[in-house]
DNA sequence: TTGAAAGCGCTAACAT
DNA sequence: ATGTTAGCGCTTTCAA
């Protein structure tokens, strides 16, 4: 076991003072005039000998981790860890470390996760939040720390929160299956009142009553496995023979539904039933046919919320206005909702 | 700002000493033989107050951070990401975090993650190795840290290991599709050295042999996007126009293949070549027709990672011999390798 | 049974 | 321009 080096070992071997050794590591060299020859082989040393400093004595003085943690959904949905992928990256060139994990929607593991978070002192916090999170991220808010909201809004929280046109997203994918030759179109959603959720059958209603016709929605429980799920969605469509297409709140439970109707009827189901789903995947591509999605932008989501959470955390007081900055989706539109009668 | 709680606002509280507090808190109490009073009263003061201990403080002067290191090939990948799952159950069971990251199989960026986990001082590490990490592992090793590899076993180092029987799983794969009347079997993989890969070539080659049938090899480079990799066994699939089934090495590069083979001829290709993919996929249950996998357990995977884990963790030396645990797969017979004149 | 005090390795205010 | 030193909050030896 090699001994770990210390500062105190550096500034022996160069006959300087600790300080001057700290100094120059920390890039105050020039602000503490030291001389760049000094500057320089202390540098140099400490390259040659490996020294690093030790993160948690670092910590522990300085208050700051430089870790933020970013807590999603699920980590392997493909939309959440594309966007925990590029934060990682950005936070990693600014010198952060992203310690990430997933919350499952479940209220009290967040709470968990949160507090698991406050333990570990990271700097920030980027949440996608469950229902009932509320009391909790007020209080990160309000003992200072930098906290981004992602994919969701929580009511009565005033924080910086980035998320998407939800409303649009589903009102666009409704309106193109109505321009389609489709009449009977139901939602499938889960029981969330998360924003998202939420504004997705707003979006959804809003296109049907535009059009004079009647909303069916199936809410499938959430904490359904994918069993459960499947027989759900089964009954439904049993009960609805008239239903010509199905708009899917999210991908796992469009995932889910098309396992359902690739099985009533292998041949002709897909053909006769138009289908949307609002988050891309990479299941749609191969499906037959394949289908039509509300794309996110999960790039620019990624971006502006490393961007938001690395200028809060660059100020003294993370006193900037809440900002909340909405993104708009795309229809990527495949062969599961061309024309009715095309088909 | 709520001020944060120290342990010496509790002590004095209680009029008692630090020392006296920080022992109960650390079950020390008995040993140290603290009235069951005092004991009690001082629990239930930290529990009321809600005073948790600076783990910053803590690990600086235990050297224990109770955070494993986990690096992954890809998190985003099912198979890594199911696995990640329960060993992060497991972990906080036993009172420790985990903080993963994905290598991507970049020789550097592995070097880098490791270089990370350390300077954050994590008590063991869990990786899944790329090619060229040898030393970074040894070195690890020889420090004294619990290390424990799993996916693949690493030449020449002498670390606990978690793997399954690839060999095997290819062999039984590959005889699976000559039963079922295939001839020309192509086996596409990618250019990896790694002992995984190497193996499932092993396992492919000496079925073919046993069965005098030749053996037809494309290794698409690993770096290459989706676009290059699916270009390339396209050509390949091209220039071999007698091929009647492909096993593919692993699960992504199946997934390009099948995007590949469901454009040649949406129709009656699939039904023309058989199918099997190293890996199961979600996907595969989707794709027309369903594609037959050899199923990786990963469950047993990350409960022996996690056990050999634990137990270098509560060893005082980590001097315990290096064991290679090695599972069983089990191949999922879907309708992509039914017998060929069968389709 | 309990307490005083010495660090863990580093930063930074203060002194020179 | 560089050095001395007091902590950051905790654990644990040694003493009482």
């Amino acid at each position: 076991m090699k001994k770990k080096l210390q500062i105190s070992d550096i500034a022996k071997q160069l006959n300087v003072s600790i300080t001057t050794v700290s100094f120059i590591l920390n890039g105050k060299a020039k602000e503490k005039r030291i001389s760049d020859d000094l500057t320089a082989r202390v540098l140099k040393l400490v390259e040659e000998v490996g020294y690093r400093p030790n993160q948690l004595a670092q910590s522990l003085r300085t208050g700051k981790t430089k870790t933020i943690g970013l807590m999603v959904e699920d980590i392997s949905n493909p939309f959440f860890a594309n966007i925990a992928r590029l934060i990682e990256e950005r936070a990693h060139k600014e010198g952060y470390k992203i310690v990430y994990c997933s919350t499952e929607d479940d209220t009290e593991r967040t709470k968990e996760l949160i507090s698991m978070f406050r333990d570990m002192h990271v700097d920030g916090y980027i949440i996608t939040p469950p229902e009932g999170v509320e009391e909790d991220i007020k209080k990160l808010i309000a003992d200072g720390f930098p906290v981004v909201l992602a994919d969701r809004q929580v009511a009565g929280v005033d924080a910086h929160c980035v998320i998407v046109d939800n409303l649009l997203g589903a009102y666009n994918a409704t309106t193109h299956l109505i321009e389609r030759g489709y009449q009977r179109i139901a939602f499938i959603t889960i029981d969330s009142k998360q924003s998202q959720m939420v504004q997705r059958l707003e979006g959804y209603t809003k296109a049907l009553e535009e059009n004079d016709l009647e909303a069916v929605v199936l809410e499938v429980p959430y904490r359904y496995d994918a069993k459960q799920m499947i027989q759900s969605i089964t009954s439904f469509l049993e009960e609805r023979k008239n239903i010509d297409a199905v708009l899917f709140a999210t991908n796992y439970v469009a995932v889910r539904g098309l396992e359902e109707i690739s099985q009533i009827s292998p041949a002709d189901a897909p053909a006769k039933l138009g289908l949307v789903s609002y988050d891309d995947h990479d299941v749609f591509k191969f499906f037959k046919p394949t289908v039509t999605a509300v794309a996110q932008p999960t790039e620019a989501i990624a971006n502006h919320v490393i961007n938001l959470m690395l200028n809060l955390l660059g100020q003294k007081n993370s006193t900037l206005k809440a900002e909340t900055i909405i993104l708009p989706t795309s229809l990527v539109v495949r062969n599961s909702s061309l024309h009715k009668t095309k088909v």
